[in-house]
RNA sequence: GGGCGCAUAGCUCAGUUGGUUAGAGUGCUGCCCUCACAUGGCAGAGGUCGAAGGUUCAAGUCCUUCUGCGCCCACCA
């Protein structure tokens, strides 16, 4: 059937037509034009096992709308995609798929997992390409990227060695965030802290006193310590974590707490273990909190750690990678984590250790990829020396080189800036680029931390001592290390390869690599730094703190200029949506129901700058019944064009009163929507569109011209403003604006109403006396009609009205004569400018200037309507009242602008006179 | 513990640098299938702008305090 006839819009046969134009390469095609100036956008690049849900959606209808916007607007705009290969939801993704097989990574082994890993790609990898794709995204879809694409690989392999030469890479033991899930180190912020319901375990330290001694007579039966406990005979410590005490090599107390500083270098026997550990001072020991002495476990917490550095002691790791304790653990070796916490204080109730458990709320790290409490692990990893590269990231966003939008995000980023930690890259994946280092086995025999090889290209031998005995690190970079250098390394920065990387080896070859990367020189000179980035304020740290580092950097010049941070998409209880909670909302359901454009449409209308996004189902209703107001508007106007009409001749010399209006309305709509847009006011934009396309266009303008709609100019204008709104509508709802744009008559047209140019504010005088007629116009119409409600007079009886005004605006009134009497279906009009008062009717006032009465002999109750007057004069009174003592407040005669105070007086003066026509009114009544 | 945000119509939220009578969507009530659209049209009801102070001629808007939510960060075990 025809679209054209259908009266209601159907989304779908449109949206794949349309989505199968923009998905060729060519369409968005951005390239070197030194005639236009460059918009670049880079998308946050969807982690490759992403699934399309509503942030996304969010996220890239913004970013489609500035690139869009900036595109029709004469820019040349590039709009970068790609996929992130997201190294540990990707490998649990794989491993998931081998566990249904019984099978883990080990049992394939790094090589035939890894192959696993890309043929899963291959597979599945491009569905969020395609769902991006299915929302409209008008990316350069011909450079779509992979961050572990070979030439992105180089850029990543680089910039390692690049840092590790400078001295800003390092190797080291340390306490990390460990997932025993994952098995791999995180960096802390991939470890957020949420807040759980624990405990706080006062557990019993007893000293070794002279008392206190091995009782070998019952050596091998019993426990061989005689506790004999009293007060001055232990110690009591409080712990969230009693497993950790097995690991314990010291106690600590504050040096200035008196309870304690007697004790201070006395020996206590560690529980459970027997083990002979000491009582120190540090200043770190916090004197109020719990009993004012703390165990240490300097292999399994952080500040434990310090401790344990600054007063030498031994570090025991009590736990195997996967949470389970080992040998160190004695007795509950084998057991897991929290199991053997159980075993331990119920071990140490028996013996009567346990003084008291409090309920104790605290903050734990979960890992950020599987939710599972992360354990501070001692292990060797690397680290990326922060500081000096913040220095230059900080001053960018100090000096407003680089803005971030709403503004208050940039004290976030500037806090967490100032604060830096050191960053652990490495991990103990296998999906990721392998580290570049390796190491020699026989300097390492000399000394361990000798024999480290760091090299773009893997070495043939040890380049001190020429072993052959070499093998590369089993650990690979954290994905961010690679997508840090996004807004450059996707142009093919750094351009060059070491000899032994370039696998073309003819020089024929050669120069058609070098003229590739003088090319991509050349764009990437042309587009970086790229323009806005937008993204979601939980990624500040993971990727925009982290790009503006390495574009410092590596780029001597920022990534972006903008920075925009939309809002989180929350439920309709403000959790936030997460398949695990299952109240997302699918936008892939909500494209099947409603459409893509009033996806589009209802998620900006609804997202203020910057705020949270509280969504329920019905909210995309708004958006479908725009997209069908569009399409019906659209539908009319198409159906009653004579041939010839194309909205781009319209005759300026006969345009009528409302031709005018709502040519102005559209300018004034432009020139507001393009300030919205220009602020990252996405909401504010789209309101106006809509309240422009369906109260000042459909319910008004569109009704009016019915009435002249077999004139060439009515149509002519119809036309033009259609085609503008439509271009103007088209960055938001791209798909139903290109189907109606190629459906209407075009002098030239593109393939894509995407590549048309926007439309052009024009700077007018604003036809102040246009707007006047109009808005009584519509004032009378409002009138006119609640007197009909009132009266109950059905709404398509004829009726008779006189108008009432001054000689002044006589002639303009009656231009607009044929205007009311079509709106307010009027039999017949009178215009005067007599001051009589018609009694047998209805009236309304509606300025000094203008009166309306709906004339109905013998229907009108005289007693209500001299009632309604008389509280409609004392309301006017009232105001005027209050104008009169504002006016006589010297104070504010003195204070307020004269504008203002000019403004309040014409007030009083309008009041005045129009209490006095209405008193007019009343006494004819009389 | 530190920082940030929010509180406006039944619901979800707008409200730009302080300036007449505070808006939208949705829901509700009433009347209309009028030849673009019932995913529609017309009209209506509904708000002491969280509380208390303060600044000002003027406060939803600026300041202080409080209350109630929400978020982020943080090595009090």
């Amino acid at each position: 059937m025809n679209q054209e006839l259908m009266p209601q819009y159907n989304p779908k046969e449109v949206e794949e037509k349309w989505t199968a134009l923009w998905s060729d390469p060519s369409v968005f095609h951005a390239t070197v034009d030194p005639k236009k100036k460059p918009y670049c956008i880079v998308i946050p690049p969807p982690n490759v096992t992403g699934i399309l849900h509503m942030g996304h959606a969010l996220n890239n209808t913004i970013q489609d709308i500035l690139i869009r916007y900036r595109r029709m607007q004469g820019y040349e705009a590039l709009w970068m995609p790609g996929t992130d290969h997201a190294g540990i939801a990707t490998q649990n993704v794989v491993e998931r798929q081998l566990a249904k097989e019984s099978l883990n990574r080990h049992d394939l082994g790094r090589k035939d997992f890894l192959k696993r890993v890309w043929h899963w790609k291959e597979e599945h990898g491009s569905t969020i390409i395609h769902q991006l794709k299915r929302m409209g995204a008008s990316c350069d879809w011909s450079r779509e990227r992979f961050t572990m694409d070979e030439d992105y690989s180089v850029a990543v392999i680089d910039v390692f060695v690049r840092l590790y030469e400078k001295g800003l890479i390092y190797r080291g033991d340390y306490i990390i965030n460990w997932c025993p899930r994952c098995q791999t180190a995180l960096a802390d912020e991939e470890a957020p802290h949420h807040e759980l319901e624990g405990n706080l375990y006062y557990i019993k330290y007893p000293l070794k006193q002279p008392h206190v001694s091995r009782s070998t007579s019952h050596a091998k039966s019993k426990k061989t310590i005689d506790y004999r406990l009293s007060t001055i005979d232990y110690i009591v410590v409080a712990t969230t974590r009693p497993e950790t005490m097995l690991g314990d090599t010291a106690v600590a107390v504050n040096p200035k707490d008196k309870r304690y500083k007697h004790l201070i270098g006395s020996k206590i026997i560690l529980p459970l273990m027997e083990r002979e550990i000491e009582i120190i001072a540090d200043d770190m020991v916090d004197k109020k909190f719990g009993t004012g002495a703390v165990k240490v476990t300097p292999a399994h917490d952080p500040n434990d750690y310090l401790v344990g550095k600054t007063h030498n002691l031994e570090f025991i790791n009590i736990m195997n990678p996967d949470g389970i304790l080992n040998a160190l653990a004695g007795a509950y070796a084998g057991m897991d984590r929290f199991e053997a916490r159980e075993a331990i204080v119920e071990d140490l109730k028996e013996r009567k250790l346990l003084e008291k458990i409090e309920p104790h709320k605290h903050a734990v790290g979960h890992c950020y990829r599987c939710h599972t409490v992360v354990e501070p692990y001692l292990s060797k990893q690397w680290f990326v020396k922060m500081k000096p590269l913040s220095m230059p990231a900080l001053k960018a966003v100090k000096t407003g080189e680089i803005k971030f939008h709403p503004k208050r995000w940039m004290k976030v980023y500037l806090n967490w800036m100032e604060n830096i930690k050191d960053w652990c890259i490495s991990r103990q994946i296998w999906w990721g680029h392998r580290l570049p280092v390796w190491y020699c086995k026989d300097c390492q025999k000399l000394a361990v931390d000798e024999g480290v090889i760091v090299s773009r290209v893997a070495p043939e031998m040890c380049p001190v001592c020429g072993s052959r005995e070499i093998f590369q690190d089993e650990d690979v970079l954290d994905t961010w290390f690679s997508s840090w250098l996004w807004p450059f390394a996707t142009f093919g920065w750094p351009f060059t390869r070491h000899t032994s990387q370039v696998t073309s080896n003819t020089s024929e070859e050669k120069d058609v690599q070098r003229e590739t990367w003088n090319e991509r020189q050349k764009e990437l000179d042309y587009f970086y730094p790229t323009a806005t980035l937008a993204t979601a304020p939980e990624i500040i740290f993971f990727w925009v703190a982290r790009m503006i580092m390495a574009g410092c950097a590596f780029m001597g010049k920022v990534p972006f200029s903008d920075v925009y941070l939309h809002g989180t998409v929350r439920d309709g209880e403000g959790r936030k949506m997460s398949k695990s909670l299952g109240n997302s909302i699918d936008p892939l359901n909500v494209i099947n129901d409603y459409g893509t454009d009033a996806l589009r449409f209802s998620l900006i209308a609804i997202a203020a700058s910057g705020s949270d996004i509280f969504l329920s189902k019905e909210r995309f209703e708004q958006g479908r019944n725009f997209s069908n107001k569009i399409w019906n508007a659209s539908r009319f106007i198409l159906m009653n064009l004579k041939e010839g009409v194309t909205g781009e001749s319209i005759d300026q010399g006969t345009l009528k009163i409302q031709d005018r209006w709502i040519i102005s309305e559209l300018n004034d709509t432009t020139r507001r929507v393009e300030k919205a847009l220009d602020a990252f006011k996405f909401n504010e934009a789209v309101n106006l569109l809509f309240n422009f396309f369906w109260h000042s266009f459909c319910d008004w303008y569109l009704e009016i011209a019915k009435m002249t709609i077999d004139e060439k100019n009515t149509q002519e204008v119809l036309l033009y403003v259609l085609k503008k709104t439509l271009l103007l509508l088209h960055p938001f709802m791209p798909f139903i604006t290109d189907e109606i744009s190629s459906k209407l008559p075009m002098k030239e047209r593109h393939r894509t109403i995407a590549l048309e140019a926007w439309p052009r504010y024009e700077k007018l005088k604003t036809d102040k006396e246009v707007l006047k007629l109009m808005s009584w116009v519509q004032e009378i119409i409002f009138q006119l009609r609640f007197m009909r409600h009132d009266l109950k007079v059905a709404p398509t009886a004829k009726i008779s009205v006189r108008l009432w005004t001054r000689q002044a605006f006589k002639e303009k009134l009656e231009t607009a004569s044929g205007m009311i009497k079509h709106l307010a279906l009027i039999e017949n009009l009178e215009i005067t400018t007599h001051e009589e008062v018609v009694k047998n009717s209805l009236s309304a006032l509606i300025d000094k200037d203008l009166q309306v009465y709906l004339l109905l002999e013998g229907l009108v109750d005289i007693k209500k309507e001299k009632e309604r007057l008389g509280c409609e004069i004392n309301e006017l009174k009232g105001q005027a009242e209050k104008k009169k003592g504002l006016l006589s407040n010297k104070n504010f005669v003195k204070s307020a602008p004269s504008e203002v105070v000019s403004k309040e007086q014409e007030r009083l003066k309008e009041l005045e006179s129009m209490i006095k026509r209405l008193e007019g009114v009343l006494s004819a009544f009389k």
